[in-house]
DNA sequence: GATAAATTTTGACATAGGTCAAATGCCGTG
DNA sequence: CACGGCATTTGACCTATGTCAAAATTTATC
């Protein structure tokens, strides 16, 4: 099993010694996926986490009829339900693939198993919910502060693999503007 | 030490063992804070952290002159610099007491090493992330779905004693309005 | 309990970004 | 290499919320 990209992103939140890496090893499953493959669905329990070694997910609310994007990952992330894995409820967000993708897949029992058994990944938990935690944090405070154009270009800085790979459309939502509206705005860039 | 509060909502999120709250006892100075206090001036370290057993805080941006406030703490609760505490960084966030405070100091070096050793406390401090990130992300969906209207009846519900203990202008910056607009709004509801 | 200071309400007006619909461009499939 | 379906751009118009400033109300101070 190559988990190349996903070991390399765990060590870079939370260094893990050569057992903990085996533990994980041994507790997830390779699995592929086509490009627009519903990975986890709402309203169903999919009772997994999957790691993420090769391709790009979004994650998106459906709203009155809308998609929101929430957040996009991609090599070395890690996607799940939130509202599964921290309330043991039904999902209320969905995640689909955006490329082909190539996960590594662990049950969401298995995940909190090894939280609580395992000193190291507990705190790697805990370091990448800080991160998330703090990516969301900044992005509240762009939206407060910036102008919808002056947004669009923080994220092409922070994500531009994202601004490559994803259409317009998810990031529009995830900035929370229009899709009209971002579009006038590249236009509107010299 | 009476840390009461501090310990009761610690064992809502994770539930720890009499050691664990020994040690955490063990590791944190009583103080106490008037009104209007800056617990946590940005751009200075303040090197600790505050576990609140009594009284209310806000956390806030400052952001071309202006305060934006990013969240409020009260009994049970804990405030920190996330830049600090993540990253070992100078505090962009300040942090000061809306009303008479007391509070438990830990110093953040203290609460790193309870982390790496204690998996009791790595894994509460795990789940505290997922909240708090599970709290921006409904006020992220709610900002993206809702009308400032509906955003403040959102808000009343979920952080009823907020909204009695704090004034306007720092309810409207929270939720990303104007302090006039706020006040329209409330007169119009009947 | 009067005065000052802070907070909240209200008014008149401005504007960023939304809505809806049509037009254009692009790309994979047969 | 042409067709059909997405994806993007553009246009005309609209509305929720912002801005700035003054008035009213509440709260704190002496």
């Amino acid at each position: 099993m190559n988990m190349k990209r996903v070991i390399e992103t765990i060590n870079e939140a939370y260094p893990i010694s050569s057992e903990t890496e085996q533990a994980l090893k041994d507790s997830v499953t390779e699995c592929h996926f086509p490009k627009r493959y519903q990975l986890i669905k709402a309203g169903a329990y999919s009772k997994c986490a999957y790691f993420i070694e090769e391709g790009m997910t979004r994650s998106f609310w459906l709203v009155n009829g809308e998609e929101i994007t929430t957040s996009f990952s991609y090599e070395g992330g890690i996607v799940f339900s939130m509202d599964e894995l921290y309330y043991n409820k039904v999902s209320e967000e969905f995640v689909e693939t955006l490329e082909d993708v190539v996960a590594y897949r662990i049950s969401v029992e298995r995940l909190l198993e090894l939280f609580r058994t395992n000193i190291e990944l507990a705190n790697w938990g805990r370091i990448i919910h800080q991160n998330e935690y703090r990516r969301l944090h900044r992005s509240h405070k762009e939206r407060l502060t910036l102008s919808a154009g002056d947004r669009y270009e923080a994220f092409k800085q922070q994500f531009p693999q994202v601004c490559q790979r994803a259409q317009l459309g998810y990031i529009a939502s995830y900035l929370g503007i229009t899709l009209s509206t971002l579009s006038r705005l590249r236009g509107a860039k010299k």
